[in-house]
DNA sequence: AGCGTCCGCTTATGCGCATAAGCGGATCGG
DNA sequence: CCGATCCGCTTATGCGCATAAGCGGACGCT
């Protein structure tokens, strides 16, 4: 029993063999006029077939097309969060742009997923999947950005294995070492350039504050702060456990400057390092290693900016490089220097 | 030639028939296998052929899939708005957020239309499209909510026109009059509802601010008003033309209480009118005739609150009932009262 | 007149999958 | 011992479209 027993459902009410029909011709005939493919063919038959066409409404079905000609101009985004819930709104929110941006200046389709939670796997109701119910659904679109932290790597192996044409927004790695195609802030240069100012207005002692320390970029980040001249506390503790007692065991320790990895801890950590400064009169520089755009270019937080704009652009060239042939790569982008205010000389 | 020519692009690299190859059966009875349809099949083969799929990494094809058998558990989304700016603004964000978790709850995937921008016609370059280059793009999913302001007549008459399953956020009315299927907060009578608490109030004179005359949810708000038995002003102005000086002059007129369109004015306004009131010591209430659930249930303003949250549930589900063969119809839903603290008696 | 050429299409095929219908062989009932 | 049944698949077909290849007729050329 075929659906459109029970209603016209989702079936297109016309199609080029309608036309076809109404016209005289063969359905292929349509197709070629349609697509403007009609070499040889004499315009009085196009323009009779172009207003059987156009009175009858004809459109194209898009996944028909796809089937036959093997694309669709349909990239797809793919996020490991939920998009439309706030959390981490602001730091995706510009990747998004960037990408929903890139696709309209190369007349792509955008196309967002997002999946029923994986029930099936009994855990937390969040967690997007790609392959479910034997389907990569991403093969709707010719091509995929994929971003969120929390992705599922045997995904991205099976992508791999499928050949499927995506990036990661962010560097991620294949369980035999291999890193993913990606597009990605580089962490390392930036955090290493952010020492070096740190060092240069005369800070020796500093102290890293951050959630991870096990995603890509943070091991980026501490990298580059363990290689550097200064010398460097690490720690790592939720937004919710922060107080002034741990800005009170820094300055016990004779640090000066403290990184925070994003501009959450800022937000918070900001109010607490001018109490305590203030009371204990105290130097405490700030600086977050990864800025949003959406904190603005005239923030007053020191640092460095994650260009999520930008990132988001060249996710979508790459793939329609890819598309094109090209090999997949990791792009590493440049984060530009945030100077603000919070970051100034030690007092002597 | 062949994209597959240029690389394997969104080809899938492995089918049924090339498992149906290896496991010496033909295509059919690999589809049958793998949709659990193999009544008749013996253990062994099923367990051969599924072993050879795992093995080849083997991925249905959700659009070969859908091209064959009509349905693809995908309902699109489609925006007339920039989805990603808008996801946040809080108005359309409660909206997407039911639309999601119903969609998840009935095991369907969602798919978030964006489109290459109408270049073609030259204006704003925001303007979304569904037909685009012949083709309806809206037939990679099954069915599909829309949503915004700017929605284009033309493309509502063609969806209708197509028999295509779908529904609006909001009313709206196609050009013979006809209303498109819908689900929509119901103003009027949440209007109505406010009027009369103005009125039980002590209310006589009331002012109207707000941007929009003309879609049918300003309608339905502005009809319930000059029906009510208040007196009654109207006045259209953008956000940024409110003004102290409108203020006085509404109290000139001797008006006692001024209900808002939206949060937004609800803002701006709120400041002003403490301060005016203060200062000629006169009694101004307040109430807003669409509050968002982001305003939370225990926001200071008095007047209704849109939801969202519900709204979007009930259209993924109106989708789904379509599918099965219900008319469409067009759903009013009722806007809880806020009580907030804006609204009181006008003092005697 | 005979042959090549070009026009204006048509025919055939395939994309990956689902499904109705068929079919040869074994088994079973009578 | 023959027909009926059932098993375990296969064959055929179609979804809507794109495209390579073919083909009949008109026309031109020599």
């Amino acid at each position: 029993m075929r659906i459109s027993g029970s209603g016209r459902s989702g079936r297109s009410r016309v199609s080029q063999a309608d036309i076809a029909r109404q016209a005289g011709v063969t359905q292929a005939a349509v197709s070629m006029i349609l697509r403007d493919r009609a070499d040889g063919i004499p315009e009085a038959t196009r323009e009779r077939v172009l207003a059987i066409a156009r009175e009858l409404g004809y459109r194209a079905d898009p996944l028909a097309r796809r089937l036959a000609n093997g694309r669709s101009q349909i990239i797809g985004v793919f996020t490991y969060e939920k998009v439309f819930p706030v959390a981490h709104r602001t730091f995706y929110h510009r990747f998004l742009l960037g990408i929903e941006e890139a696709a309209e200046a190369h007349d792509q389709d955008l196309l967002l997923f997002t999946s029923a939670a994986g029930r099936r796997d009994g855990n937390s109701g969040g967690v997007r999947t790609i392959y479910a119910s034997g389907e990569n659904k991403l093969r709707l679109a010719d091509a995929a950005v994929l971003l969120g932290r929390d992705e599922i790597p045997a995904e991205l192996e099976q992508l791999s294995a499928d050949q499927y044409p995506f990036v990661f927004i962010g560097r991620r790695f294949l369980a035999d070492g291999r890193e993913v195609p990606s597009v990605a802030p580089d962490y390392a240069a930036a955090t290493r350039a952010l020492t070096q100012r740190f060092a240069a207005l005369g800070h020796r002692k500093i102290a890293y504050l951050g959630a991870d320390q096990s995603l890509p970029a943070s091991i980026d980040r501490l990298s580059a702060i363990t290689a550097s001249e200064l010398d460097a506390q690490l720690h790592f503790a939720p937004v919710s456990e922060v107080d002034e007692a741990l800005l009170h065991r820094l300055l016990d320790a004779g640090v000066t400057g403290l990184m925070l990895e994003n501009s959450e801890y800022a937000e918070l950590v900001g109010g607490l390092a001018t109490k305590v400064g203030a009371d204990r009169n105290a130097h405490l520089s700030l600086a977050v290693a990864g800025l949003t755009e959406e904190d603005g270019a005239d923030t007053p937080w020191s640092g460095f900016t994650v260009p999520g704009y930008r990132i988001g652009h060249l996710a979508v060239e790459d793939l329609l490089a890819q598309l094109e042939g090209a090999p997949p790569g990791c792009r590493l982008v440049p984060c530009p220097e945030a100077p603000g205010r919070t970051l100034t000389a030690v007092p002597r």
